[in-house]
DNA sequence: CTTTAATCGAGACGGTACGTCCTGTCTTATA
DNA sequence: TATAAGACAGGACGTACCGTCTCGATTAAAG
């Protein structure tokens, strides 16, 4: 007997019959925990305030998510840029080039990962609130840490193999000082992210590098 | 026209007569708050909890400082070792060290601040509290901060002096770069800040300041 | 003009085509109503429970039904033995019974309307639902309360004409004192509906229409 | 050593020191109960509008009461009339009453308990919920049911020794029938319960007893 | 044999109330 | 005046349930 094959493969998590869920109601969400974030931060995202923000209710949302962390770990994991780009910032044909500069230029796409205020934000809160609560920092790692040390190991081993980067660096570390320092200047100091201060953490990696 | 002082947060010793403070009620909470702190995290201290481990009441707690938030402040404060000293690290004698072997073992030292896990979780949690609480991020910040940058501007400044930290390189970064490696390397990622991680980053460093 | 029939608590069969209504559904609803009122009580009985333990769905039962009210009250319905039939209880060669052992059967029968826990238990909740929800209430009326009063009444006009039943008992007030009774022993007071209740009531109702 | 006494013998629950409860609380909280319920029937009853209404909120309530159940039971304590004192129905000197006269009156009174919308109200909302929680049944019996009986008890024994009472009469039973039968008047058939029916029912019960 | 129309299972949806928990303020009696 | 004790107002939490809705699949009678 022949399985009676479903005519459209479903996307919704179940798989079966149903209502299928409001397409737009996930992405209205999110968009309406990111004003709230920004306007009252991470504890002042009140759930019942979001789902009305947001043209819903707390119950279409936890149906979702199963917390506020989920949701705005989603948030960070939708606003985030993605992990910097090996080919977009060595080029086959660049391979004599004079200095690291190739290198240093990653860097800085690797430290403007916390650009967006709401994600600064985010990033806070949930990190206070996983300290003691491994699940949701073990979400919090896969989802946005992860890919970032990947992206920094593969930048790495490529600028080793060009012989523009010492032996002694990692991946993980590069990603430890240019986010880190990122983070301390914004969030802990309050000072602004701007092309001053990039462009001395850069004259500072790339003097590393040398 | 006497001022009328409210009864709350008072400064203990402000006027004359009655029962004087018990000493003992104010460590006793801060030490409490520790040990609630790494048990429970941040949000966690729960002012009634925190109140019976110090064994005394939420009232004793209220009348000394404003708020949770305060409290934890202050436990950081007092946790947090010293910032660098100058004159321990850059010895008058030492003058012509072959390398700029002093400067880093100062800037191990600024990353050592984080060495404690109370003072870690305090930190975070009162980070994502003062996103949106401003009078708490200042007090945050001249507490705990500005001494810590204080500390770098003058330690960076006799070592450009003696000649072993190149011109373009601030106390500031170096605060930056130093404590903001190592909160990423514990709190974002959780990994322990061990001594392999230390001397990592002390190369990095290191060859940044040649 | 055609009557616009709103797709729901159809009654079945009205139109031509479509899918018929799967016969077995109704019965298999309040059956498993049934059971679930007597283990979890009127309010106990949960829509979607409901539908798990009958086979089938929610939408299938709200098809049928109005509202929860709705299936309880026909199980009710259902359940109750039909009221009292005169002939059955005062044949007609039986005219000069020397007693009102007659009357007094038949009472007995009105009382045992109740005996069956899952209608009492329907019952009560009905009634407080009711209380604010003038619609329920006379439905229920309608649908159970009045044929029981009306039986009460011939039964007692049968009797009087025979001499056996004084004029100023109404067939409202006997049918008020039998099932009020027992109302009032079984669920108010929790006591079991036994024979020696039974006879106890018997004796008092045969001693006043005397 | 004498034990301390303290000099006022607290009646709050717990028994030491401490903020005493509002006393005006309590009260206010039943007196808006009584008024919500008849305005919206047990169910319709909130907890929020319910403090609201009382002018505090749903924690002072909480700490009074365990359940919005319990709530409504103090509501019906408080306001049912108290059971019939056997002394005040039959006074010393009128041991040769003709009839049985004082006890149909007392009967009268016990059928009056009901009178009080708010407690009817309650009552059949407290059964419903009570059939399957056992724990509130208990509460409500003893509380409500139990001292009725006893009354009752009482007074059908000082009746049974002048001799204006058939001795197989017991006041469980006469309590079952009074209450009993205005319940199922009042509640279920939704008549009033106006001085007619009382006085059938008086009559009923009357003869019975001869 | 196709169309039509109502049913079915499945489950998301808006809405509402629940009872719990925690903060920071207050009100007592006692020390 | 400080203390222990604990009640208070206020507000958010996450859960649970109701009755409605929107799907695709099914099932018969009508055309």
């Amino acid at each position: 007997m022949m399985r009676r094959v479903t005519p459209e493969v479903r996307k919704a998590g179940t798989g079966a019959g149903g209502r299928p869920r409001d397409p737009e109601l996930g992405p209205a969400v999110l968009a309406a925990a990111a004003e709230l974030v920004v306007r009252r931060g991470y504890h002042g995202v009140r759930m019942e305030e979001l789902a009305q923000l947001a043209g819903t209710t707390k119950t279409a949302i936890y149906r979702r998510w199963p917390s506020r962390a989920a949701v705005l770990l989603d948030l960070v994991a939708q606003r985030m840029p993605p992990p910097v780009e090996v080919d977009a910032v060595l080029p086959s044909g660049m391979a004599g080039s004079a200095e690291n500069e190739d290198v240093v230029a990653a860097s800085r796409l690797l430290a403007r990962s916390l650009s967006d205020p709401a994600v600064v934000h985010c990033v806070m809160g949930l990190l206070a609130e996983a300290v003691h609560q491994p699940e949701l920092g073990a979400q919090f790692r896969a989802k946005l840490i992860e890919p970032q040390i990947a992206a920094a190991d593969a930048l790495v081993a490529a600028a080793k193999k060009a012989g523009r980067c010492p032996p002694w660096v990692s991946g993980a570390l590069l990603a430890d000082i240019m986010t880190g320092s990122v983070l301390q200047h914004v969030v802990v100091r309050g000072q602004p992210a701007d092309d001053a201060f990039f462009a001395e953490l850069a004259q500072f990696v790339g003097n590393a590098l040398r």
